[in-house]
Formats: structure tokens, C-alpha cells, sequence
DNA sequence: AATGAATGAGCATTCATTCAT
DNA sequence: CATGAATGAATGCTCATTCAT
């Protein structure tokens, strides 16, 4: 077979990890949210399996990374949000801005519902603790951007707000996006509960909690 | 070996079913989030592997059906809150009574977060939306009794705020029961964010939701 | 359940039996050629599992019991055939009416390729003696009687005949009778050879045999 | 445990190949006409059970790919007896060449008795296609070669003569073949008739399919 | 005689991970 | 660095058979 280009400067080598991760996000969405197996991410990759296991410790590794990533991304997003608004912002666009890339990410929840009971299982508690410390800080630094811009917040409550926000994303996910079989036959109109809109009951979620400034 | 005792009655078969799930559930506990094996069950409930395909067809209907069972208590739970409290109920009554199941069956949350991604898989369609059925009539059941306790609310939101209630949860839980050996290391001072307080975070974002009634 | 009405006398019991048999040759008739399961074989008969087994050993029994019965037929039309035509017969008559059958149940000759490697497996070998004598005794018979009405017959030879013909269409069915799924392949032209005429090849091989009279 | 020389060239992993072969035919040839299990045939060969998937899609697929390669052999053997009698051949040495493989190759007979209901079953119909189409070819190849060294033969009756012979071999051996219980009872004089002398009955029976030339 | 609940041996297959090349 | 052959633990599920009722 072709030998992938070997990675010899910094540069290169997290090239390759991106490269990776952007192929366990490929398949991970078209498996309808399954954790596709080392191999097929390998393949998808253009490398070879041992090749992957050069660059994360485990398969576990793999979507924990990419999850922190797009987690990171959602965060730059929010902190975007709040900079176009020059000055205070309403809680409607916080919620929006907030909701917006989730919207378009679904795949990021649908990971992070693996993120807290499978994927934290098969890695050194090292490496999770490293990335959980990165998502401090950058929960912190916005957070206190935000509580600039939103009157009425205690110190530190906005990266609180933010966690509850996320946990109430993932688990409205959850509920949201059932296999593909069961998704066909909840169109029988008894089931209509069960059609949750997500996008509805996000924004309608996510405003309540920002709304409660005085809780 | 010895050979448990036949279930002959439909009461018999009925306790047998309940001591399999009894046995399924206690060790999902114990292992941390895991779903256990059909073997570890069956001996876990003195049976043999062949039984518990008697009265599942799959290990998922196994799991499924303890959530259901758990979830059915929860709503059982908040009914008698509602009905205690003869007339209106305070949204702090409810949230409490709301939250109370929920921190009181752990297990019950870290099974649903399995519930809509991995339970679901291997179960016939109609098995899950039997399931669903049933839960939806409980919910409206519940939705009714709670507008009639609670003014301001809008008929049918209330089962729509449960079930926001239930995503908050489930996605709170994901976020407060990192495996063991990431809770230890979480005792680091500058990891205290992450140490998410269950009880705490979980009454306030279900005040939140339930107190935003004109959304 | 509807409990079977008891099988008193032995002609009930006999009938019992035929019951059994039928249900188990439908199923593997339309089974593609697996062998059913005991529990399917209940069921069709209208009977509880355990009720087949009062009437034979093991599920081998069943299939090995149903054998021996289209065999006996088998000869049973053969031996129709010789006494039609009073007198001599021609070996393209014979041959004819020995293919017939055989051409008319095809699963006789399906269940008889298990006969010999599977069936003959889980029995008790006194069983399985019971069964060849029993045909022994047939076989000969007809034999006799087919040596009198086709002359160049050394004595014995014509049950020879008859066992290499049935070997000969046993052989011959399990090439002709392949898959499904391969069965639709063959559709294409380059595979012509391999989809056996059963008729056309059995009828040329048996009417080869049977006039090897000299050999 | 021991790790196997690792097959990177392709010699070698067709090496590898037949000895996984050889070890599932020892197995088979010694089990008494039962499959062996794939782990069975992994330890004889030296190999993890993983391995034994890296070789073959199935378990059939082995099995089948083992008849392939030794009726592939029986056919060579016939090509060198046709090749070795420069010039027409008689009838009684191509019938003496053609049985002698396969009286020295029982299992290959007890295997193709598999071959076309249970091998077929559990493999990719294209497979199955892919090795038909091969024998199609050597056989075609073999007739015609055959055609000319045999007189009175219309083009392509030696193919369809060959494949009428492997038929009847295959259904011969299978009444030839009982287990070994059986085989045991089988000494009582009154079942002399079953006691099939494979060797004696096969040669009569190609001989007179092939003497036959004028049906 | 009939039932059907209980049994448990048996087995193919997957896939994360390692490590010789 | 990259490869991919080899590993082997892990497990859900079937189904013939038994036997208490």
C-alpha cells in the first residue's frame, strides 16, 4: 500500500491528528451515532490503524479530542456573539448565538452524550482531567466577558449558566434524536409528544435558564 | 444445577420479569455505568442464560424496561407530591418533589442517558414506541393534574416542562458522574468547577425552567 | 393453552406421529433446506414442545423417521409401476416411473443428503439399523420382483441397481439445488453449466445405469 | 502467547492460507463429518481465532474454499491420466483415474456433501459465483481434452458426464459413510447390503455412465 | 399424556490494541 | 514514522432437551 507522507514537523504531525479527528467526525454522523471502529476512522484517514494509535493512546482518546475541539469551537462562537454586540446584550441573542451553533452541530451533542459515561471510561484520568482544566479556563475567561456584557450576574454565575446550558442541550438531545427506525414510526400523530423539536425546546430552555438571574 | 422454580401463573411470571430487572439494575450500579452482560444478570437473579430470553428478547428490552419501570416511580412520585399538597402547589413544592426521585435513583439518569443512544438500538421499533406510548399517556395524565395545581400555565405545557425537566437531568447527571477514577482527581482545588453539585445545580435549573411560565 | 386431545389408542398415537412428521416436512420444505427447529415443528403440529418428544427421541429422529417414510413411498410407487405393466418392462418405463417420484418430492431427496450425514448423527445406532433393515427387507423385495420383469438380471443386481440410482439422485439434487441467493445469480450466461436440469440429468443418469446390464 | 510469523509478502500469506486449509481438513476428516469450529481450527493451524477472519470472511467460506482447492486437484488428476495415455483412452482407464482421487480423498466427497446446502448458506453469493465459475471453467477445459481422447462424444457431453460423475460419487459416498456406531452394527450379516463397498459400487456406476455414450 | 418453563452448552464474530517489519 | 498482520478477550443468542406441574 501507499505510505502516508511521513509527519516530521511539529506542524505536520497535528496536521495528521486533525485529519483524523475530521474522519471520526465524518463517520461518526453518518453512523447515526454509533463510535465507528479504529479501523474504519483509519481507513477514512487515508492511514493505516497502527498509525492512529501514534497519535492518541486510545480509540476513547480520538473522540474525547474531537469532541473538546468542537466544544472549543462552540465556545469561540458564543465569545464571537458577544463581541459583535459592542456593550450589553439581551438575552435573546445570548440564547440565540448560544443556541446557533448547536443548531448546526448536532453531531457535537450527540458526542457529548458518549463524553460523560463511555468516553471518559477507556482514558488515563490524566488526560481527561487536562482537558476538562482547558475547558475551565476558557468557561472562565468567558464568563467573565459575559457577565460584562449581561447585567444582573454574580461573579461566576455566567460559566455556571453555561454548564447548565450545555447540560440541558445534551440531554434535550438525547430525547430529540432517536435510531433511525424509531424516528419513522413516531410519525403516528399519538406520538406527537414524542417529536420533540429541538430547536423549539432549546431556545425555549436555554431562556428560561437565563432568565432566572435571580435564582 | 439448581433449577429456580417455574413461573406458571401470569403473577409468577410477573415477579420473575421484576426479579431480572431487580438484578439487572443492581448491577448496572455496580459497575459503573456499564451495561452488565446477559450472563452476569441471569446469575446475579439465580437463573440461567436461556431464561432471561424468555422474558426479554434482547439484553437492550432488559435495560429498557428497567427505565421504564424507574420512570414510571418518578412519575408516581411527583403525582403524590401534587396530590399531597391539596390545591395550588408553589413551584419550589414541585421542583423539590421533582428533584427528589431523581437525586434519591442516580442509576435511573445514567440508564437514560443510555436510553436514547444505545438502548434503543437493538429493540424492535415497536417495542420502543409501546414504550413511549405508555409514557406519554402517563405524562398527560400528569400534565392535566399539574395545570390544575399550578396557575399560569398553558394547557399541555406542563408535560412539556416535564420533559424539559427530564432532559435537564439526564444531561446534568452526564456532567456531575465522571467514572471513579476522574472524581478522584477532581478533588483539585482548581478543578472545583468541574466538581458539578448535583443537587444544587439541578434544583436551579428546574426552578428556572418551571418559573419561566410565559415563555 | 389448548391442551392436544390425549392420544389414547395406539392408532391415535400412530396418528399422532403422522401429524408430527407433516409438520416437520412442511417446514423444511419451505425452509429453504435447514433442518426446522424442534419448537417450530411443535408449533405447526399444534403441539407443546415436549409433546414431540413422548413421540420420538431426539429431532434427529423426526427427520430420520420422515425419510424412511417418502422412501417407502418412493418404493412403493416403483413397485406400482412394475406391477402395471404385467409382464416385462422396459428399462425407459422404469426408469420413468423411478424418477417420478423423486422428480415430484424433491425434499425427499433434500432431506435425504442430510440423511446420511447429519440425521444419522444423533440417534441411537439400534435405531438407525431398525430403520436400513426395515429398507433392506424393501429393497430386496422390489428387487426380486424387478428381476422378473426386466431379464439380464443377475439376482441381486437389480437392488444394487436401485441404490445406485438413489445415490446417484441424491448426488445429482444437491448440485441442481442450490441457494437462493446463488440460485439468482446463475441467471447469468456463463454459468449455463451450472444450472443443472435435474430432470433431464437424473433421467440420462438412471437410464446409464440401468442398461449397464453387462457390467 | 506465541505470536505467528507475520505474512506480509503474498507467498506467504497463501501459504498461510493453506495451512489453515490443512488444519480445518484434519479436523473435519478426524471429527467425523461434523464442521469443526473455528476456534477448533485456529489451534491446530497456530493461530488466534481473529486470524483465521483475516484469511476467510466465514466460517464457510474455509470450508468451501477447502472442497474448491481439492476437487481442483481431483481434476488434475484426471488431466494427468488423459495426458499420460498419449492417444484415445478406453473408457475403463479414464473411470479407473477418475475414482482414484477420490477413493483416496474420502472427506473430499463427505465435504461436498456440505458443499451445496450448508457451505453455500453463510457466504456472499458473489463467492460462491466466483468459485462455480472457476470450476466451470476447468471443467469445460477438461471436456474438451477429454472429447478428444474419448471417441463418440458429442461437444461438451464430457463436462456434463463429469459433472453426472461427481454427482453420483457424492450421493454414494453418503450411503457409504454412516457413523461410526453405525458403521459398527453394520457387521450383522443381515445388513450385508448396507455395508455399500464404496470402491466396487463406484467404479460400476461411472462406468456405466460413461459407457452410455449414445443416451 | 401433555405442557412449556428452565436449562446451559455451544459458537461465530468483532474489534481495540500491539508490535515485528 | 508508518504499516497491517496477529492477537484473543468478550458476549449475545439459539435451541435441543428435561422435567415439574
Amino acid at each position: 500500500m501507499a505510505v502516508a507522507r511521513r509527519a516530521r514537523a511539529d506542524w505536520q504531525k497535528q496536521e495528521r491528528q486533525r485529519e483524523i479527528l475530521l474522519a471520526a467526525e465524518a463517520l461518526f454522523i453518518g453512523a447515526g451515532g454509533q463510535l465507528p471502529s479504529v479501523a474504519a476512522v483509519a481507513a477514512r484517514a487515508g492511514l493505516a490503524k497502527g498509525t492512529v494509535y501514534l497519535y492518541f493512546k486510545t480509540k476513547e482518546e480520538v473522540f474525547l479530542a474531537l469532541l473538546n475541539w468542537r466544544l472549543g469551537e462552540w465556545l469561540d462562537a458564543v465569545t464571537e456573539v458577544l463581541e459583535a454586540s459592542k456593550g450589553p446584550i439581551s438575552v435573546d441573542r445570548l440564547v440565540a448565538g448560544t443556541a446557533d451553533y448547536l443548531l448546526n452541530h448536532p453531531d457535537t451533542l450527540r458526542l457529548a452524550s458518549y463524553g460523560h459515561s463511555v468516553l471518559e471510561q477507556n482514558i488515563e484520568a490524566e488526560t481527561v482531567i487536562g482537558y476538562k482544566l482547558a475547558m475551565v479556563e476558557r468557561l472562565a475567561e468567558l464568563g467573565a466577558k459575559t457577565e460584562g456584557c449581561l447585567p444582573g450576574l454574580v461573579p461566576g454565575q455566567a460559566s455556571r449558566l453555561y454548564l447548565q446550558s450545555y447540560a440541558y442541550a445534551v440531554g434535550l438531545w438525547q430525547m430529540a434524536d432517536p435510531p433511525e427506525a424509531v424516528k419513522a414510526l413516531l410519525q403516528r400523530d399519538d406520538l406527537a409528544m414524542f417529536r420533540v423539536d429541538f430547536e423549539t425546546e432549546l431556545k425555549a430552555g436555554l431562556t428560561a435558564l437565563w432568565n432566572a438571574l435571580d435564582n
